[in-house]
DNA sequence: AATTGTTTGTCAATTAATTAACTAATTGTA
DNA sequence: TACAATTAGTTAATTAATTGACAAACAATT
């Protein structure tokens, strides 16, 4: 299982395979080759071949790839063995959508939730109290929390990740358009840029 | 102008161009070179140029590039001069959160909502109605909707996504985790996996 | 058991993307 | 006005990513 420098290319297309993967595991089927799954994901099967090789390869040949193995391979892989823990920066619209989508059925447990607003500290969101900023140091040490999604508004995103950098937090997923400045390089930071998305959707449609 | 096939890796910075361009443009700042620009955005002098030359180049030698300029000149290259027309489909929390993001600064003007649900169908958000799905025809016909925000469960996104290709969408922009499958190739589709993003993070954070 | 067909892993070739080097235009200054 | 400094545009070199080709391994069949 060699491991020296996977591309960035590769380890964005992990969780696509994942997806399709467990897709075929529901629908009962448990063997794949890679001609198929690329007529299925859209991949060259060269280029699937050459993905998983990354990893140490999972496949036989004249067989093909076992569905639930390399579905489990893909999964330990992309770090699903274990439950991180998580809370989420900012409770408005966007915060309270993301508690509401359940990542923790993916391994992701919503652990508590903060909010500089009175209307909205006290409140709860599927069992998860919003509090105040104030606990923040607190509840990252006592909860050890691993991942914090910024959902504040862009004028606050840093100064909550240096919060959040200085009390212990392992990543930071955000959601501000904003890119964040963090010295430690230890800390990962995973961003979802939907101005950006919209603009790239705005630029095809122009030039259509 | 030339434009004979711009790469995806070009298209997909633009937006981080227009982001910091306008920040700078408000900070007062009128003139800067691609190795300044290379000190904020981190990309490097010679990508920096290389992007801009896909559109024409708008600098000039010994002095640099007008912020100004450049920003209206990307914005223009992003489509962005025009109003577009949009809908959100699912006015679950993330529906609802992202009517309330207020895209229509950027010039996407959301003119109405969708849904299902009885519960939430003639609430208001933003001032924006829910709308039984029953009309979404007329809705996009009479309203000449140009963007639908895909914010549905899962399973009913391929068919939302089949009936607004019927109706005449231009542009789905996709917040479910699937992958539609549209047979039009006029219509853009562009995804926002939050769960592939979020997978992202985690195998980062396992490789620590 | 032998043979045919399948399919991976591997390596090579190709294509794409990024970086570096250079030239010529322009600015700013003495 | 002349000259040094700056800097974009351009071309070349390098690096990265994708695709293609093929041998070896295995499965399936007779």
């Amino acid at each position: 299982m060699a491991n020296n420098k996977v591309s960035m290319a590769v380890i964005r297309r992990l969780p696509k395979y994942h997806r399709y993967l467990k897709e075929m595991l529901e629908n009962g089927i448990n063997r794949i080759s890679s001609k198929e799954l690329s007529d299925i994901i859209g991949f060259t099967a060269s280029q699937i071949r050459q993905d998983l090789i990354n990893f140490g390869g999972f496949g036989q040949q004249g067989y093909g790839y076992n569905v639930e193995d390399l579905y489990n391979e893909i999964g330990q892989i992309l770090g699903l063995v274990k439950t991180y823990n998580t809370i989420i920066i900012g409770a408005g619209n966007l915060g309270q959508a993301l508690a509401n989508f359940n990542f923790g059925s993916h391994g992701f447990k919503l652990e508590g939730m903060f909010d500089i607003n009175p209307k909205v500290t006290g409140l709860r969101i599927r069992d998860i109290e919003i509090m105040d900023m104030d606990l923040l140091e607190e509840e990252i040490k006592n909860k050890n929390i691993d991942i914090a999604f910024i959902c504040t508004n862009k004028d606050a995103a840093q100064s909550v990740a240096d919060d959040l950098v200085k009390f212990g937090v392992k990543a930071i997923w955000n959601f501000t358009p904003v890119d964040l400045k963090i010295n430690n390089g230890e800390i990962i930071v995973e961003n979802v840029h939907l101005i950006d998305s919209l603009l790239t959707l705005s630029y095809f449609l122009k030039e259509k």
